[in-house]
DNA sequence: GTAGAAGTTGCCGTAGCGAGAGGGTCAATC
DNA sequence: GATTGACCCTCTCGCTACGGCAACTTCTAC
């Protein structure tokens, strides 16, 4: 009726270190220690310890198999809580594998030739931002670029088309709300520029000084404002003060 | 030219923490340590970093970045290996993902009802093995197949159709090598026994103790011999001495 | 001279154990 | 009674890639 560490150990296809380990965080206590210190294990043990290791086999982490065994949360709750973490990593390596696989493409020379021209342009409107940065704001800003560009260097085409229909989509959006005659510093303008702010973000470390020195290049470059005010010639000056509003109001940037 | 830690650290979007970390593992050294310990980072350090991230961004870990970056081994070369196990472990949460959906349907009562015939019959023959074995080797043996049998619980149909076929097939193979007069002893069974061990250990955490004991079970319990037996009747104890040799030659069992 | 910003080293914590070191306990055997 | 070998115990370090804090020094500005 009693077994021993090993013993168990072996029943499950486990470690006696492992059983040890769920004794020592309070996962599976023997059902006995006897006075030399050896633990004894029982039936029920045998029993929590296959439904622990059936939880671990989905990567569930110890202390929720722990929650759920204790009943502290339903157990399909926190399975469906499980389950969008781990498509959530599922749906993350498999862009990585994507990733690898063009970047393998590339190093093996079939480049990017089919769209050269577009490509040749895209670079070519780099090196003029970055010389934009370069002299309104020194050296350092356009090393930012290059890294942030680096990023970005496994990207297709289709990759730009989406984030330049992704760009529209957005500017699209803050325009109707312009027209609308809503205040670039409104809660509600700044809750569109917060993604706008999340979609900069994701694609390069801006700090909130520099977010709101972007407002400046939106405002007075001729080449982003030509970008931004491609489908409304009003948008940029209200985007930049709505830029600027987010940057103050809800980043605590601080003009020094 | 020379770049504080902290500036780095802004242009890059990472912490001066990671940098620091970077350059006690010696993935990136500054350019220059000042006196006063200073970290100073230069162009070059700008372009290293940027190919670090890249490859972090891939998953890939600092000490394989690290040896990539050095040229130890083509990057090409490197990244394909890294590609396998991005893709093994996004196959295994999509394994894993689809568990859990399996789960929470029984969870929520849409339970294996079309089957429920077939499920019955599996239990009552996991029944009688459980009685079987803890005739033959005693209660704990009885356990360890409770313990194992918990970890399918999630299987549907037409996993053990699966699985059935598979065993089918590996029957079949083992049939016509011992039809060809191949001794059961000799390399070429045990290569093929090989696979049923792996089969066995993958759903039954077996030592090689019970693995030589299977082979019993296989040549002396009715139920298990009709099984292997099904389609050549001889296979059984020819099976059964492949087993004990493969237990004895590959395993290192000994006879108590 | 003194504040504040920015730099440094160093240590603890993360998840889930694996792999020892160093030392008791138990059953069987000589 | 002593030895042997198989178990068992409790440490502790190591692994990833840093985050976060403490304690201290240094630079910069007023």
């Amino acid at each position: 009726m009693q077994y021993s560490i090993s013993h168990v150990a072996k029943m499950a296809g486990v470690s006696a270190r492992t059983l040890r380990h769920y004794d020592e965080i309070g996962l599976l206590a023997p059902a006995a220690v006897s006075s030399n210190g050896y633990r004894w294990y029982g039936r029920s043990q045998l029993r929590r310890l296959q439904r622990i290791l059936l939880l671990r086999d989905l990567d569930v982490s110890l202390p929720q198999i722990n929650a759920i065994l204790a009943g502290d949360d339903g157990e399909a709750s926190a399975l469906r809580r499980h389950l969008m973490l781990v498509t959530a990593e599922r749906d993350r390596l498999d862009r990585i594998a994507a990733t690898i696989v063009r970047t393998l493409d590339d190093l093996e020379g079939q480049d990017r030739l089919p769209d050269e021209e577009f490509f040749r342009g895209l670079d070519a409107g780099r090196a003029q931002l970055a010389a934009t940065l370069q002299e309104r704001f020194g050296d350092a800003a356009a090393s930012t670029l290059q890294i942030a560009a680096a990023r970005t260097a496994h990207w297709t085409r289709s990759d730009y088309d989406q984030a330049a229909a992704d760009g529209r989509e957005l500017y699209g959006r803050l325009s109707r709300t312009r027209q609308s005659g809503v205040d670039p510093a409104s809660p509600q303008a700044l809750d569109i520029v917060a993604e706008h702010y999340e979609a900069v973000h994701a694609m390069w470390p801006v700090d909130p000084a520099a977010y709101h020195a972007l407002a400046d290049l939106i405002e007075g470059d001729a080449q982003q404002r030509g970008v931004v005010g491609a489908e409304d010639r009003h948008l940029p000056p209200w985007l930049a003060a709505a830029i600027r509003a987010y940057a103050i109001h809800r980043l605590d940037y601080r003009r020094p």
